[in-house]
RNA sequence: GCACCGUUCGUCUAGGGGUUAGGACACCGCUCUUUCACAGCGGUAACACGGGUUCAAUUCCCGUACGGUGUACCA
């Protein structure tokens, strides 16, 4: 049997990373066993709908290159692919489990619930619908049940959990789990305005869809039994599930805005490359084994399986993020590059902007920095003829050493005669002048590049000066020695 | 509270009955570049605790502790 996975997403906000990591999982997986990846819209919570979330979601996704075979936005033979659209199928469903005696109506108030749940905890007991003393099916009796039915009153179908039975099944990765019936309360199926919950929609769905593999975050772990319930009463093969482990904020708790970015939309922003947070997103929690860390896509589906997901959270590390966008920066083509920053250079105004010119300096600068768009920045001196200011402090100590500013001038004062074209050249030139004010190199170094670039930190200085070009050096020295 | 899941350097992890417990990020140091950085080299640093089983346990079993998730007419 092929498989088929889905990723079902609610749209009630931007795609979370954690999302984007379940969404690729299930894509690794399916492309490794040659299978299909499906996207479902689980929008059967109408009060947290958000408006274009679906459409965001999907496109974050496109963006990290998780593409799918089925859903709402490509067809399929499976459809609907979004639950609203799915709507009398949930009711049909849910009253096969009424008629089999599996399900059954309930007419509490939400009142009425909270008041039983109080209850509950002031005896001490673990908050649970309680079948025997609340208003349903079995306490009101048939007629009752039938009259309240016809009356048109607001009512739910609930689940009927065996009240004793464990409930096994097997976690992929994970492995056993067993809970026992009365730790499981009797879900709701149905709500009162006749959507779905959750649970039976997704089973439903799954079965109807013939997903084989159910990979999700871990934190449905807890409502799985629930799920393998349903499958019984419905009598159904329930697929295999594999709940794969939390990503983490630094103090362990589930991953959230509080520490940092989350949403992907917020990791393109800031300038990352969608292959390398992939990259990084899974190997959390995930080794393919190996010391290798550099994976593309048809890498990543290469080596992907579910026996390599660990079973401990991990905590995402920004900073190691940040590295691997740094190493993916450093191995790209550097006209691709240019590319892809020209219209950030154009925003900014500058002159020097010949494609050619801007994959040299990339070349030069990508060795320091973590983002490309920072190069942009960082190479104001070579992009264009504004510099940033230099501190008068900074100034100060420049003009106040005389063997320095000796130097500078001697720098300067050659260029008519010098045939300055490479670092070679440049790096001669340097030296020589600094032996005519009687200075070291080294002295030589720091002023040079603060009085050319107005940075005390840069990539090697003789490249830098070439891609600055002999003119522009001459009217920076010049305007410093005036 | 109850249920479930988890626990190897600060972090991501490899490993697995007998290992100098390996790699990566971060951190520190050295070298190089007559500067800063980059790079190269090196270093600090971990099997949560207690019992078993065993000749031998970090590895298997049981407890404990700690942490996480769940406990909704949310997903």
């Amino acid at each position: 049997m092929s498989v088929r996975v889905r990723f079902a997403p609610s749209p009630t906000g931007f795609l979370h990373i954690g999302s984007l990591r379940t969404a690729l999982y299930n894509y690794l997986f399916a492309k490794h066993h040659g299978g299909t990846c499906i996207l479902r819209i689980e929008d059967t919570d109408r009060t947290r709908l958000v408006e274009g979330a679906i459409e965001e979601q999907i496109s974050s996704l496109a963006w990290a290159g998780v593409v799918f075979d089925e859903g709402p936005h490509v067809g399929g033979n499976y459809g609907p692919y979004t639950q609203s659209e799915r709507f009398d199928l949930y009711r049909t469903y849910g009253m096969q489990l009424v008629e089999n005696g599996t399900a059954y109506y309930a007419f509490d108030t939400s009142d009425e619930l909270d008041a039983m749940r109080q209850r509950q905890q002031a005896a001490g007991i673990a908050p649970k619908y309680d079948r025997s003393s609340m208003r349903n099916q079995y306490t009101l009796g048939e007629q009752e049940t039938a009259r309240l039915l016809a009356e048109g009153a607001l009512h739910v179908i609930r689940l009927k959990v065996p009240l004793t039975a464990d409930v096994r099944f097997h976690d992929q990765i994970r492995g056993d789990v067993v809970v026992n019936g009365r730790e499981i309360d009797d879900q709701i199926l149905l709500k009162s305005d006749g959507f779905p919950t959750y649970h039976l929609a997704n089973v439903v769905d799954d079965h109807l869809m013939e997903i084989t593999h159910v990979i999700r975050a871990e934190e449905w772990l807890p409502s799985t039994p629930k799920h393998v319930l349903l499958y019984e009463a419905f009598g159904w093969t329930a697929p295999t599930f594999a709940h794969v482990p939390l990503l983490l904020n630094p103090d362990r708790s589930k991953m959230s805005k509080r520490h940092g970015d989350v949403m992907v939309r917020d990791f393109a922003a800031k300038g990352y490359f969608p292959d390398a947070l992939v990259n990084f997103v899974a190997l959390c929690g995930w080794h393919p084994g190996g010391d290798n860390e550099k994976f593309s896509m048809e890498e990543l589906i290469d080596a992907f399986s579910l026996e390599r997901v660990n079973k401990a959270g991990a905590v995402f590390d920004y900073k190691k993020l940040e590295w691997m966008n740094s190493e993916y920066l450093r191995s790209r083509d550097p006209h691709q590059l240019a590319t892809a920053l020209l219209p950030t250079l154009t925003e900014r105004g500058y002159t020097r902007i010949e494609p050619a010119f801007v994959a040299d300096v990339i070349a030069l600068l990508r060795e320091r920095v973590t983002f490309l768009a920072e190069i942009a920045e960082f190479g104001d001196y070579l992009f264009g003829d504004t510099l940033c200011a230099l501190s008068d402090e900074t100034q100060a100590a420049l003009t106040g050493n005389q063997g320095v500013v000796d130097a500078l001038r001697a720098f300067h004062e050659g260029f008519s005669d010098a045939t300055l074209t490479d670092e070679a050249t440049f790096k001669a030139h340097a030296q020589a002048s600094a032996e005519h004010a009687s200075i070291k190199m080294g002295a030589m170094m720091k002023p040079l590049r603060l009085v050319l670039t107005h940075r005390d930190v840069g990539a090697d200085l003789f490249r830098t000066l070439q891609l600055i070009g002999a003119d522009r050096c001459s009217h920076r020295l010049a305007s410093f020695l005036s």
